[in-house]
RNA sequence: GCGCCCGUAGCUCAACGGAUAGAGCACGAGACUUCUAAUCUCGAGGUUGCAGGUUCGAUUCCUGCCGGGCGCGCCA
């Protein structure tokens, strides 16, 4: 449960009811009350702001309003006080039992504990990574992986039903240009020098291998061939053999899409020409002329009647060019058809993770969703800051001549794909982020992979380790649930219990704001919790939580376990994998 | 020139429109016969870039400036 929720609802019965008994105005809007964690322990552990919200539209003054309802609240089993206090505030300390419930409910929920239905299944497309097939994906694209597929998984947690999608940019003048690349590097498997590669065209080594593929394939039979026959067959060799490492860098960081979707495959099927049919009749399509950017005017700028979507009847400054001067579509028009696809699939809520340098692209696709779901879809668009790279705060170069910056996959054999996950979840998407290959791996508590892994390995260590003294029988979750939860009785105890139990709100919370890095926070903060407690039992050993008393034992064992599972649920959330110890 | 993102402690970063703006690093002082001290406790550190506006209340929303990043037709 949601347990903010649970205490809205309740505030809201309890307004009502004061309605009815002629306390307070009738019909209220309730709709701004909330109720919040208290910011601190002093104020108690929960707040509802409803005196304030409510006091205008009543008539009443804040406090006066707030100390009738105060009363009310107080009045609940679950709440041992209710006090009004500052502008308004309705402070409310909740009873150990209360909490003492939560942790059982944590240990029969298990990994499912957190789970919501404020999505009540409505259909999610997150399309994330999406990089051109043109070379191996690399740490910037490793970023958005991460972050699309958390976030898809952090959705699904709120009861969104979610797609996974990745959108292969196969169709245009860069795949055109692979594919020539790669004709290079084929007829140097052959045995011909083929010098510096030129530019314009694809210079990275991972292309020889293809090259050499291609020889095994098909023989020397493309040498004699002109160009017109062999771009087509070489070009979606190549994309095939690129895609094939891109599934294996997303394989080993452990992210599988439901679809991917060709842009190639969309053109040929005519879904571009419909969408265009489709806004024609809308009025959206025009023939016109645009005005070169001032101050930023192309060198071989020339006024051009060009295709063009209204764009700017949506947001956008300027309308958007459909085609390109050769006829062929622009990657934009292709994207509509893609998002009308997503449409028409069942998708009223879109989320596209791109990086940083299509920021300027976002106008024009929310425009475009708009006007090809005639107002029903929305499209959030989540920009991934760049990253940079160090090792021991030392930038790492790019290797000029192998053609592209240090891959994903080397990143990911480095340092592994947990620390890779962890890490770029421990930044908000549009914030730049240093990513330092050697503090990513530190044992210490500067590193956050660690630290919270480390607060899972002690809880497993614990109960191993209660296991061998109690019979294993008796340390399992469900066993765990049926001990004397009453018995915690110590604020750290109940702490760490309050954490736990805002998980679900913070999977609530995270989902509707499309925030994955949320948990990595949140997963930080219930393990320095944690960490806390336990060193209360060095220091004090009637704290510890194996003690010459078995029903508090098992108390506090219970309290260990829900750690555990809250804290794998939100590495689940993650999709990083929990240890259970580091020696 | 225009658009988007960012601007919070010395540094790296958090904070559904809520109260006295929080963590970590670095700095100072402490705690290990261990259920894992790779941890913990305490201290010091701030005009949330600047100026207005909306609001009972603004780091958060709006406007204008300043600074940084990204982008600006026929690349994706």
């Amino acid at each position: 449960m949601n347990l903010y929720q649970h205490f809205r609802d309740e505030v809201i019965r309890l307004l009502s009811e004061l309605a009815a008994a002629g306390g307070i105005p009738a019909g209220l809007d309730a709709s701004r009350v909330s109720v919040d964690p208290a910011r601190e322990a002093a104020h108690g552990d929960i707040t509802t702001n409803a005196a304030m919200v409510l006091a205008k539209p009543a008539g009443m003054n804040p406090r006066a309003l707030g100390g009738i309802l105060a009363e009310r609240l107080g009045g609940l089993e679950a709440v041992s006080a209710a006090d009004i206090a500052g502008p308004g505030f309705i402070n409310m300390r909740l009873a150990a039992g209360f909490w003492h419930q939560r942790l059982k409910e944590v240990l029969l929920a298990g990994s499912a504990y957190g789970d919501s239905d404020v999505g009540s299944g409505e259909a999610i497309n997150v399309e994330y990574v999406s990089a051109n097939p043109t070379g191996p994906l690399h740490v910037a694209h490793g970023r958005g992986a991460v972050v699309g597929d958390a976030l898809a998984t952090l959705l699904e947690k709120a009861g969104f039903k979610v797609t996974r999608e990745y959108y292969i940019n196969d169709a245009g003048a860069q795949v055109e240009a692979l594919a020539r690349s790669t004709y290079l590097r084929y007829r140097e498997a052959l045995g011909e020098t083929i010098g510096e590669i030129p530019e314009g065209l694809y210079p990275g080594d991972y292309l020889k291998p293809v090259g050499e593929a291609l020889v095994r394939r098909d023989g020397d039979k493309w040498l004699v061939a002109g160009e017109a026959a062999w771009l087509p067959e070489i070009r979606a060799f190549t994309v095939a053999a690129m895609m094939e490492g891109v599934r294996a860098d997303l394989k080993a960081l452990g992210i599988a899409f439901d679809r991917f979707v060709s842009e190639s495959a969309l053109v040929a099927s005519g879904a571009v020409d419909e969408v265009l049919k489709d806004l024609e009749k809308k009025g959206l399509i025009y023939t016109g002329v645009l005005e070169a950017p001032k101050g930023h005017a192309p060198d071989d700028w020339e006024p051009r009647p060009q295709t063009l979507f209204r764009s700017s009847a949506f947001g956008d400054e300027i309308d958007r060019p459909l085609r390109k001067s050769d006829g062929s579509w622009t990657y934009f028009a292709a994207d509509m058809a893609y998002h009308r696809d997503k449409f028409r699939r069942g998708f009223n809520t879109m989320i596209d993770v791109w990086g940083a340098d299509h920021g300027g692209y976002v106008k024009r696709m929310k425009a475009a969703v708009e006007a090809v779901t005639s107002g029903a879809a929305a499209l959030d668009v989540k920009l991934c800051q760049i990253v940079h790279l160090s090792r021991g705060g030392e930038p790492v170069r790019m290797s000029k001549r192998a053609g592209v910056f240090v891959t994903l996959g080397d990143l990911i054999a480095d340092v592994g794909r947990d620390v890779v996950r962890f890490t770029m979840l421990t930044r908000k998407n549009d914030s730049q982020m240093e990513f330092d290959l050697e503090k990513a791996l530190e044992q210490s508590r500067d590193n956050p992979v660690f630290y919270v892994h480390y607060a899972h390995a002690r809880c497993r260590s614990v109960l191993r380790s209660a296991a061998a003294d109690l019979g294993v029988r008796n340390v399992t979750a469900e066993a765990l649930a049926e001990a004397d939860l009453g018995l915690l009785k110590d604020n750290a105890e109940l702490a760490v219990i309050k954490i736990m139990a805002g998980w679900p709100r913070l999977v609530e919370t995270a989902a509707e704001a499309h925030e994955p890095h949320r948990v990595a926070y949140y997963l930080h903060d219930l393990a320095t919790a944690f960490h806390g407690l336990w060193n209360l039992g060095n220091d004090d050993v009637r704290l510890k939580f194996i003690v010459d008393d078995k029903p508090l034992t098992l108390a506090r064992l219970a309290l260990v376990q829900g750690v555990a599972t809250v804290i794998a649920s939100g590495l689940q959330v993650m999709g990083v994998r929990p240890v259970e110890e580091l020696r």
